[in-house]
DNA sequence: GAGTTTGAAACT
DNA sequence: CAGTTTCAAACTC
């Protein structure tokens, strides 16, 4: 399908252009419920927070199109705070905030790699230097001025620190922040004019770019020539792109708010606008790790207050500051998702090759956390505004809580550590003893980490490969489903079954492969003899059940008990990433079958969605715990935000529940989009 | 929270 | 490469 030409997308572009675009005709002429009209959606979006440090990493499959494709979003969803800085202040602005952030960097500020800037040939992948200049045009498009602001960023942010020697972590920082300073800066830039000339996000745009995204995503994904997977890279960019298209739904009515035009409440417009800014943290927040929205949830409360007091400049900053504090998440590998989903925060000093894009479960709860807050936050009727208030300080409080490593004898420089595994610096949380992996050894950790490469080359690649239809694994077997993913080295397991944790496959949510040397497996995602285990399998489900209830958070793809008329995503579409998985599937043709399949099987004749919300909290039959994970076939179809751990609140989706406005957006965004069969490539041809 | 189980990582 | 040990996470109670 062809995407709109972004050039042509004016910041005055309005719903009514979102809904003419190509990309909505579709979706709408798809979907047998009637999308809510959104009147008018914010243009106050930061993707500030999509910056990826993909880049950063020295490691083998970098991604650099995750960084590319936000920068190119960034300018749809610019906070309105923005608007006032002018234009001349994105040089000072930058080192603000860039100073701002090391304030707000906890763990990463004790880091004697994060010194300054410097240039860093990392960054100056061959990917990125193509594609950012059409970045970069598009962004300041509307600009139309002769001024270039790309230019002085890139003579600010060129400052480096020459000659300074510096470790492939403090490159890759550097390079890191300079970039960031440098879309920041470009965002905030663009902002000015477009939010002048628009009230609202042009969401044609923005789809047009959900429309680029996930062809770029679709590309990705294939496995690339050395086996790495880079599916993941954009799993966060699909992740953003799956709860940018629930933001117009939830904020519709925000909006119209904001667009009664009150002109004496610019404050109250501040208000709006700093809400959306808190909604917008939100979203971005679900590209993030729990941690990280600790954070992002610890400052809203004080955004709100200060929504009228503090120039936008200010909150600018501040988000900016949560948003360099939060974006090394995206650099984690894979194998370090078990320690994420636990809570890991990504403001753990990223330490190496971390390259995958993978977005943490508890993200969902996250999203889920977000949208139960909306009407708080956005001022709406919703009369239970406290409830989200304190599921979300409770989330907030159990995020906290969330451990990480706790190796006693490894120093955390072996990958024992699930730390040091990852890429990622012990920190404070950690429960560790004798600690080697911290910035201030550094050295240690660099020696030990080669050490290891220098056994392994792939110690600290990613555990999962994933390959799309037809593709090999690494073994050059054939995966029965296309999609699928699988571990690869394979797991061992004797006693396990491969339906637990200690099972590294089923841990990843993929199934066993032929390099998989495990006896009596039932893998629930693939058992290595190719097959999936029977629907009723209790124990699979069971063990599926389980892994689910395990995770932080999830995204339950069941039966949808509050639309059953709507058909349901095929298997391989729940292979993407959690937080996409029932949305955004369908703009992965490659990942779609021709025919959608209903609801199990095993759950034929039964209607009712208990049927696929099992029981209690283990409503999740074969949900795997992470972005990699595969549902098995008969998984169905409502999303739901399910955090079972005790870290992370459940936010239910039960029928009865009394629906905020945000759940029931939540909702009908799911159904839209779940109800959408297919999607045309939308890849060029 | 303590103890057990498990399988990956490390070692020989 | 195989066998053993070490280790920390997963799991159970």
């Amino acid at each position: 399908m062809d995407t709109p030409d972004k050039t042509h997308l004016t910041p005055t572009s309005n719903l009514s252009k979102f809904e003419d675009s190509p990309v909505f005709k579709y979706i709408d002429s798809l979907s047998p419920i009637e999308l809510a009209k959104s009147k008018q959606t914010d243009n106050v979006f930061s993707s500030v927070a999509f910056l990826s440090p993909s880049s950063l990493f020295p490691s083998p499959q970098i991604s650099s199109h995750r960084e590319s494709r936000f920068s190119v979003k960034r300018h749809h969803f610019l906070s309105p705070s923005n608007s006032k800085a002018p234009q001349s202040d994105h040089e000072s602005n930058a080192s603000e905030g860039a100073s701002k952030a090391d304030e707000h960097l906890g763990c990463l500020k004790n880091d004697c790699s994060y010194k300054g800037i410097s240039s860093d040939p990392l960054n100056d992948q061959p990917v990125l230097a193509t594609e950012s200049p059409r970045t970069l045009k598009y962004d300041c498009k509307s600009l139309g001025d002769s001024f270039d602001p790309r230019d002085e960023i890139l003579k600010n942010t060129s400052v480096g620190v020459a000659g300074e020697e510096r470790s492939p972590f403090q490159r890759n920082r550097d390079g890191w922040e300079k970039r960031q300073l440098q879309e920041r800066d470009l965002g905030k830039i663009c902002s000015v004019k477009q939010i002048e000339e628009s009230a609202g996000i042009d969401w044609v745009a923005a789809l047009s770019d959900v429309a680029d995204m996930l062809t770029m995503g679709s590309s990705i994904i294939h496995e690339n020539t050395d086996g790495q997977d880079q599916r993941t890279a954009d799993s966060g960019t699909t992740s953003f792109m799956s709860t940018i298209m629930q933001f117009p739904l939830d904020n519709a009515n925000n909006l119209e708010n904001a667009e009664s035009g009150d002109p004496s409440g610019s404050c109250k417009q501040n208000e709006s606008a700093v809400s959306v800014t808190d909604r917008t943290r939100g979203i971005l927040s679900t590209c993030l790790l729990d941690k990280l929205v600790v954070s992002d949830s610890g400052l809203k409360k004080d955004d709100k207050e200060e929504n009228c007091n503090q120039s936008s400049h200010q909150v600018s900053i501040r988000r900016r500051c949560l948003v360099f504090e939060k974006s090394p998440g995206f650099g984690l590998h894979l194998n370090s998702l078990p320690n994420i989903t636990k809570g890991q925060s990504l403001s753990k000093s990223t330490l190496s090759s971390m390259d995958k894009g993978e977005v943490p479960d508890n993200k969902i709860a996250v999203i889920a956390e977000n949208s139960s807050e909306t009407p708080a936050t956005f001022g709406g009727n919703e009369s239970d505004h406290s409830s989200p208030e304190k599921k979300r300080q409770k989330f907030v409080e159990e995020s906290a809580a969330c451990k990480r490593c706790n190796c006693k004898r490894s120093k955390c420089l072996k990958l024992y550590c699930d730390c040091f595994a990852a890429g990622l610096y012990c920190i404070e949380p950690c429960a560790c003893q004798d600690c080697f992996n911290k910035p201030i050894h550094e050295n240690v950790v660099l020696e030990t980490r080669r050490q290891i490469e220098s056994r392994n080359p792939l110690a600290f690649a990613p555990k999962v490969i994933r390959s799309t239809d037809g593709v090999s694994d690494s073994l050059g077997e054939t995966n029965k489903t296309p999609a699928s993913s699988r571990h690869k080295r394979g797991c061992n397991c004797k006693r396990s079954s491969c339906l637990k944790k200690y099972c590294e496959c089923f841990q990843a949510g993929v199934g066993c492969s032929l390099s998989c040397r495990c006896e009596g497996c039932k893998n629930s995602f693939g058992r290595k003899d190719g097959g999936y285990e029977s629907e009723s399998d209790g124990d699979n489900l069971e063990a599926c059940e389980r892994n689910a209830s395990e995770k932080n958070s999830e995204i339950v793809i069941s039966k949808g008990q509050e639309h059953p008329h709507l058909s349901v995503l095929s298997p391989d579409i729940s292979r993407l990433p959690f937080a996409y998985r029932g949305k955004l599937a369908a703009f992965f043709p490659h990942s779609i079958k021709p025919s959608l399949q209903l609801c199990s099987t095993q759950e034929q004749g039964s209607s009712d969605s208990s049927s696929c919300q099992p029981r209690s909290d283990s409503n999740l039959h074969g949900i795997p715990e992470n972005e990699t994970t595969e549902i098995p076939k008969h998984k169905g179809l409502t999303l739901v935000s399910k955090p079972t751990s005790p870290n992370c609140k459940r936010v239910s989706s039960t029928p009865n529940h009394p629906c905020t406005s945000s759940s029931l957006a939540w909702r009908s965004r799911k159904l839209v989009l779940r109800s959408i069969p297919s999607f045309p490539s939308l890849a060029p041809p």
